[in-house]
DNA sequence: AGTTGTTCCGTGTGTGGTAATGGTACATCT
DNA sequence: AGATGTACCATTACCACACACGGAACAACT
């Protein structure tokens, strides 16, 4: 597994990270049930911090890509092939993108969207 | 119509006129039909920028609490008493609301809604 | 001529979010 | 003992945006 982390590029740390993980996935170089290394010693490898790396993971194995068994370690999920295609995002915009083009067609100005954003945002109705 | 501005006060003075503009046609202090001053004589007296004004009546204009009738001046609107206790961004906030909450339930990060948010604001689906 | 609403250019300040860093601590497994 | 994932505290730099301000110009009305 050859995880290269550019610090110039503009696209976040973690992201590069999870992006390659599943790149890995997909081209067949991990596969499912396959350890990965632990948070630590890859931030060690790759000379990151090791909260960054946690992130990535963190997010990895929410998207069931990845699987950490507590103490025993980390390992591929046994569906990763199928869950590193799929783009969660896509469906978040897309719901999204639906709500504020309603908006917009009621009148509601771009301004006045962020604003009613960010009080949804910050408002503990989960 | 005595309308004052308090600088020292958090809320935005666009929102400051457009508040009390309201409260002065629900008090029926003005009348659907009466004529409002002018963006730039209203400056003046209230000693804003007259950019100010014009960004309060815009939004009044759109809520339909007031009618700009180009070279003849602004009037209130002849349903301004309706508009005026209509709250539109209620409205956008409870939209919102459930597209965002719908997220949250689905496990994606506040930081992603963000960024798609952001993603759906730009994209030019009108 | 003067005023109307509107639109374009721009500047500055403050707020809030993200990303990344660091340190410390915890319970639990090998 | 040593390593595991995880949780909490914090700071720094950056960037996007809201808000307000200023100047200038436009076409169309009185």
């Amino acid at each position: 597994m050859e995880i290269t982390i550019d610090i110039e590029d503009p696209i976040p740390l973690f992201t590069q990270l999870v992006e390659q993980i599943k790149a890995a996935i997909i081209e067949s170089k991990i596969k499912p049930g396959d350890s990965l290394p632990s948070i630590r010693q890859l931030a060690n490898d790759l000379e990151l911090n090791s909260k960054t790396v946690a992130k990535a993971y963190k997010l990895l194995e929410r998207d069931l890509v990845i699987q950490s068994r507590g103490y025993r370690g980390t390992f591929v999920h046994p569906e990763a092939l199928i869950n590193s295609k799929m783009d969660l995002n896509a469906d978040v915009i897309a719901q999204l993108n639906f709500a504020i083009s309603a908006c917009k067609k009621a009148g509601v100005t771009d301004s006045e969207i962020r604003i009613a954003f960010s009080c949804a945002m910050n408002s503990k109705n989960n």
